[in-house]
DNA sequence: TTACCTGCAAAGAGTTTGCAGGTAG
DNA sequence: CTACCTGCAAACTCTTTGCAGGTAA
């Protein structure tokens, strides 16, 4: 199973070059039917698992950086010593466990509608994300 | 206008010595009308303008987080290099303008009611949490 | 007196950057 | 060929920690 080609050609459209390292990120990311949320030292031992190669940390910040700036991957507003990343780029919110910092997906149909009855003077709303926060029962 | 008899029962009554720092401290942060964000940082450049004798790092992180524990203070999840700290601690959600990095209140009445149609079996809510992300028109 | 607090400096973790060499197109 | 990309290491920023001395109660 090598698709590799559609990876190569997706970096193409988005006017960034197809290299071994990219390709590799692109198998690991999108090649799941699961949303995936990760943070680069995740994917970064990950990949030094899966892959021959070791790919470097500049890379791996580079490249994730880009994803983000083509639309590829979002990044989860949590507050945390790292960032997280979210293969899964569609509108929808996040549950934390707090007691295991697992994220899960919460998608805008198990959530009400929410409507902001405020606006700041010059500016308007780019997004709006919802973080719920669990912890264990009892 | 010293009001510092104020702060030194509010730290004795939840367990914590009134040092000179820490006064100088809640000074800072709840001798004020208006909710006030802040990083510590933040804090530190104030308090190195405003009082005479500088406070350590290791003191603001301490005295911070023993604040937050206390609840004297909330701790904001926004996806950022440093951690931002909410002098609010009722029930509310943030804006935050991504031109300015400006953090402004959302108050829950500003907000229509959300409701949440989905949970994680032996977890319950502990929190929800809304941001909503600006950005400048046209 | 004693447990707690402060300040310093060092250590850690995540992230960014400069630069020399490599490679896609 | 050339602009872009990679890897390394150093640098940077935020935060945490160890420890010696200080201080509230």
């Amino acid at each position: 199973m090598d698709n590799n080609n559609i990876f190569i050609e997706k970096l193409r459209s988005s006017g960034l070059r197809s290299t071994k390292q990219r390709i590799e990120i692109c198998k690991l990311l999108f090649n799941r039917k699961k949303t995936f949320h990760f943070t680069i030292s995740d994917l970064s031992k990950i990949l030094k698992k899966e892959t021959s190669k070791k790919i470097s940390l500049a890379t791996l910040y580079n490249t994730i950086f880009s994803f983000k700036k083509k639309g590829y991957l979002k990044e989860i507003s949590i507050n945390s010593d790292k960032s997280y990343f979210d293969t899964n780029t569609s509108n929808h919110h996040h549950f934390i466990d707090e007691s295991t910092n697992e994220i899960v997906d919460l998608h805008t149909n198990n959530l009400s509608n929410i409507k902001i009855k405020k606006n700041l003077p010059g500016k308007k709303i780019k997004s709006i994300e919802v973080l719920v926060k669990l912890e264990n029962n009892n």
